[in-house]
Parts: C-alpha cells; structure tokens; sequence
DNA sequence: CATAGTCAGATCCTATAGGAAGCGCCGGTC
DNA sequence: GACCGGCGCTTCCTATAGGATCTGACTATG
C-alpha cells in the first residue's frame, strides 16, 4: 500500500508460475534497498512507525514485496542512525521514545553544535542558500497548524528542513554529517516527545531572528539567535512536562 | 574455521589455509555481520586498506569465509561511517584520502565538538574515567614511536582511545555519538593525511595538559587546553604540507 | 491455584542459485 | 595503425531454501 510511489510495476502479478518471479524494475537505475531505506525512513520521521514497534524483516519484506536481503541491508544502515535498534537475534525494533534524560542530553548536542553551524552558515551562505531558507520559515509559517496530525505534518517537516538547510550552508560536510545523526531523533523528538502547537508561534519567531542575522550577515547574532531558539525549545518542552 | 558450533560445513577445509583467522565467537552469542564488521573495520583503522582499494562483496566474503549477506550488512553499516562509499551498481570502495580541504573541514569540526566533549567530561568523570583517561596517556607515552608502521600503530591507537574516552565520559550519547562519527574519520587521517613522528612529542604534552585540567576539575580550562590542541595539531600538518 | 515441561508458530540468520550489468581482451575492419 | 563490435569474466543484486532460535500457549502435576 505504500510502494505505489515509485513502483512502476502493477499488475501481472498473477504469475505463470515457472517464470522468473518479477521481472524486475525495468532500468531502475535504483537499488532496491534505496527504495526500502527511503520508505523505512519515511514511516519512521512521519510517525506510522510508532517507537517500540517491532520491524519483522520478514513482515517488512512482504509488505514492501521485496525479499529479506534488502530489508536486512536498509536496517543495517538505520540502525546506524539510532533510529532503530537491533538485538542479536531477536530483530529490530523502532528505538523508544526519549526519556527526559534523554532529551536534555539531546538539547546539550544540539546547543554544541547548531549554533556552530548557524555562525559558519552566516559566513558562507549564498544568495540561494538565502533563498531556500527564507522559503524553508515562509513555509513554516504558513503550514497549517490544526490540531490533527495530518495537518501538522507540514509543519515539522519546514522546521525539519530549515534546520538541515543551515547544517548544509556550513559547506562542512562533517558538520553536515553531525547534525544529521541529530536530525532524526530531532524530527522523531519533535513527533512524539511532547511539542505542541502551542510551541509553534514562539518557534516561528525565533527562526525569523535566525534568518534575520543570517540575511545580515552577522555571524556571532546568529549562533545566538540559534542558542537561543534551542534553549528556549527545551525550557517549553520541559514546562510542558511531557508524561506519557 | 570460525563457525565451529554453527557451521554446516566444517571439517573438509582441513587444509590450513592462509592466516590464523581468530576464531573467536565461541558459543557464537555473535552475529557474522558483528565480526565481519569488526574485521573490516580493523583493517581500515590500521592502514590494510588504503584509500581508493576496491572492496568486493564476493571477495571479501571469501576471505573471511562467509557468504556474501553478513559482508553486505556490515558494508551497509559502515557506509554511514564515511569511511566506505557505494556506488549504485558498481559496489563499495575506501574513502579516498583526504584533500586539504576535507582536513580543514575535519578539524573545524573538531574543534566545534572535542572542547565541549572535554568541558562535559571534566564536569562528569568519575575515578574508574579517570584511570582509563590515565592509561591511555600512559600508552600514549610508553607506546614505540619507530619509523616503522608497525610499530607507530600503537601509538595512534591509544591516541584515538584518549579522545573516544573524553568523548564516552560525557554521558552524552549524542555527543559520543558525534565524536564517533569523526573518529574514524580522524584516525583515517591520522594514518593517511600526513601525520607524522615529529608530532608525536608535541602532541604527548597536549594531551598530558587536557588530562591536568580533567584531574583537576576545571571545565574551562579543559576545553581550552583540548581546543589547543586541535589547533595545534592543525597547524603542524598544515606545516609540514602533506603532498600526496 | 501455581509452576514446570512441551510443542507449534514465527522470526532471524546464513548459504546458495541465478539473472543483470559493467570491464577488459581480442579479433576484425577501415 | 586506429577504431569498433563481440566475447568471457567478474561483480553486484535479488530470490529462495533450510537450519537455529525465540516466543507464546497449552497441558500436566504438585
């Protein structure tokens, strides 16, 4: 149910059974576990996949209609990105939610290294960088923010990329590759850790004083503006004493 | 030979071949993927594979005595360490060396990351942290500094071990997790990028001060003293000018 | 009623087979 | 001598089979 996005093959699915079992993806110049990483990833950051649910290879690769090897190979590199953990033999499972331990240790990561990168941005930004990030808080602004989930979606998926835009404005892959190691658990932070709508009007302003030094050109305003923002994200978040 | 409970195929492989595999994974509580991991990883860290070798699934698999499916899983893991890159249908190969600019990057990084890694383990170490700190120095002083690799070897890995101990000793995962990300990228250099014997003594101090400030329980001053010496290792390379 | 033992189903883990694509070599042609 | 098409080899990629292990339920016994 989930494949029709990129699955170009339909039908024909009743099978003379000698065959090859399907023919395969005509050029797809796409590895299938590309294809599972991604809807992987997407089910994890969009919240089908709830934490603690368990990731049966098998079941996955059934649903997907791809064999286990794939699966197997996608997980292995998600895993890597703390989003799912693995037990020896006993399989993957999608990693729990944040304790609230675990969300201040996350908060210290991020105050160490994102307004690091909001400085190093400023510096090096161009006027496309500038423009994607304006789009990226005009986006958030205007996404709708109702109560429902679905709704919500748009909204976190800006604020998302807003903050991966200025770890890619760094033009320092590695600061790239730290943030993106955060990124995840941020999103998945961000969907089930307790962020409210109520969080959404001061967050807007805040990632408009980003962008605002940013587009100055101020460097030490905006590694400030950015401290800012993440540490009054967590003094909402620790008000709003997330219980579940 | 190192499938000994688990392996279907045993016995008929009598005849010796090449190295004395370490047979370790008795009760085999281990997955292959685990060891083919560690193994590979190994002989990244220690200089075996240099950058740009190919490493072939199939190939790999046979010298390890696996089949191909552990070997992909790990190759999958260690993708996302940077420390291999995929090509859709070409297979995998070792990060290529690094260029002067990627060092530069690194050590921004670095030095947006380590400082605080110290700061945080300098607020939070405890007596049994500390001793491991001691000893890697310690190795780090003792260890044989000849001009042959294999000798150096010993050096550079109490050298990483120093910084992953500072990175552990925060009791940040995500910040273990960060630096983890950067190590092997580190140690890479290290054995690659140009870093040669003359540093080493320089570099014994720098770390013998970072422990003096841990010791003491100064953060501030433990994370200048580690800012320092990333600094300083910086400039020392950039001196000598590695031109490969 | 509680506990231990047994069995069946599901799942993971590894091995092997076979199709598809890239790479190099070789002979033929201009 | 230079260029081009065919051929085989290697490698990757996916599918499938089978052994080993874990989980949960059911039954028998103290």
């Amino acid at each position: 149910m989930q494949n029709a996005s990129t699955g170009p093959r339909a039908g024909s699915s009743t099978d003379d059974q000698t065959g090859p079992r399907r023919t395969g993806r005509a050029v797809s110049r796409e590895v299938l576990a590309d294809h599972v990483y991604a809807e992987l990833l997407a089910s994890l950051m969009d919240g089908r996949l709830a934490p603690g649910a368990v990731v049966s290879i098998d079941g996955t690769a059934r649903e997907l209609d791809v064999s286990p090897t794939p699966v197997r190979e996608a997980l292995a590199r998600l895993e890597h990105t703390g989003m799912v953990r693995r037990v020896a033999l006993k399989g993957y499972r999608v990693a729990p939610v944040f304790t609230q331990e675990d969300f201040a240790e996350l908060m210290e990561a991020r105050l160490a290294i994102e307004p690091v990168n909001a400085r190093l941005a400023c510096e090096r930004i161009n006027q496309h960088g500038l423009a994607e990030l304006g789009k990226a808080v005009e986006d958030l602004k205007s996404a709708p923010r109702g109560p429902s989930f679905a709704e919500f979606k748009d909204y976190l998926e800006a604020d998302e990329r807003f903050h991966q835009l200025i770890a890619r404005q760094t033009g320092n892959q590695f600061m790239e590759a730290a943030y993106s190691a955060l990124g995840g658990q941020v999103q998945r932070f961000r969907l089930f850790g307790g962020v409210g709508i109520t969080d959404a009007e001061h967050a807007i302003a805040e990632h408009e004083a980003v962008l605002a030094a940013v587009t100055t050109g101020d460097p030490d305003k905006a590694a400030a503006a950015m401290a800012d923002h993440i540490r009054k994200v967590r003094s909402r978040a620790i008000a709003d004493a997330p219980e579940s």
